[in-house]
DNA sequence: GTCTATAAGATGATAGAC
DNA sequence: GTCTATCATCTTATAGAC
């Protein structure tokens, strides 16, 4: 279907732009041009701009959960789960030095729209407490060792990640991230187990 | 003089603004509006809005150097000067739940003038240099301890700083960042020297 | 579904009076 | 120094033809 195609392309077009510029660093029209359509039939879509946020933020956030569900179901032990989940950063960044869109939206947060706003703190729980159960666990299986809980361990590994990925893409520098990742393995697995 | 003191009062309101706000989320009319004056008159002390985002993350820049600085003169010991530089950021998110300008403006790196991508880059890069020397001075006077080299671990705990600072604004709760911060001093501090 | 046309408002910026 | 007046441009958004 030619709608179901605009749409999609409405979509990932979207993405990258606000991955990389903001929610408030691009316009309609930044899309219609890179597509090659016009402004209104985006509206026809997404009539408000914040219809689109919200679609973007939501399907993020969905596809977000799903990688972490995969990485559940994923055989490994706590520290391979660990590295897969920081993987998730770096992918990210290594596809044209594009930002997670909860760390973008989330440093905008006192410009958006509510709707947003309810997206962005979903996937701020969701991710601290998909990883503090993996914490919790690392710990009581010996995997992994760290001071303090598993809630503040959680809270601070996530920090760092959003960090990372903004200094790295600041710094033009995608290793940046990678030695904050290791860094942040070292600080956790237990290397004689 | 009136001149000086309007100089002030526009730095100190695009200052707030630029902090909760970012760069593409303020204008002109807001600085204006707030001061009771009109955006000519902004023009006439910053030309353009390039101007005004330089001198705002050139000034932060010197004023943070300025504070390290005080924290090298302090004759604390290492872990009372990482305690100091982490409630740097507490503080500012303290302050009407404002962001590091550097962490702020580095999301939005992509859509900045170059003239303000140095000064954020200059930022990044002062402060990870002053971070490598503390941590290698406390880790060789024993009151630190952690994995990895004293680079690698800046860099996390600078990127663990900033990216708290994100999510507690986005979660409402300032102690966020207390918890992230209290959790990165229990990673490094040795308690039993 | 996609377009043209158009609107109302914001934005960064300048010229020139006072 | 600060203002009024004005600018070109961009932005989100809508109405209605095709």
């Amino acid at each position: 279907m030619a709608a179901e195609s605009t749409r999609q392309l409405i979509l990932s077009t979207a993405f990258s732009l606000i991955q990389s510029k903001g929610y408030n660093g691009f316009s309609y029209r930044d899309i219609a041009d890179e597509i090659g359509i016009k402004t209104a039939s985006i509206h026809y879509y997404f009539p408000k701009k914040c219809d689109l946020g919200r679609a973007l933020m939501a399907d993020y956030r969905s596809r977000f959960k799903d990688a972490l569900l995969a990485i559940d179901q994923d055989a490994d032990d706590s520290t391979n789960k660990l590295r897969q989940f920081t993987a998730l950063f770096i992918q990210t960044l290594a596809q044209e030095n594009r930002m997670c869109l909860c760390g973008m939206l989330a440093t905008e947060i006192s410009t958006l729209p509510v709707e947003i706003v309810e997206e962005v703190k979903g996937f701020i729980a969701d991710t601290e407490k998909w990883l503090t159960r993996l914490l919790t666990r690392g710990c009581q299986a010996g995997w992994l060792q760290f001071a303090g809980n598993p809630e503040d361990q959680a809270k601070a590994l996530f920090a760092a990640l959003e960090g990372a990925m903004i200094t790295a893409r600041t710094l033009n520098d995608r290793r940046h991230l990678e030695k904050v990742a290791k860094q942040l393995h070292a600080t956790m697995i237990v290397t004689n187990k």
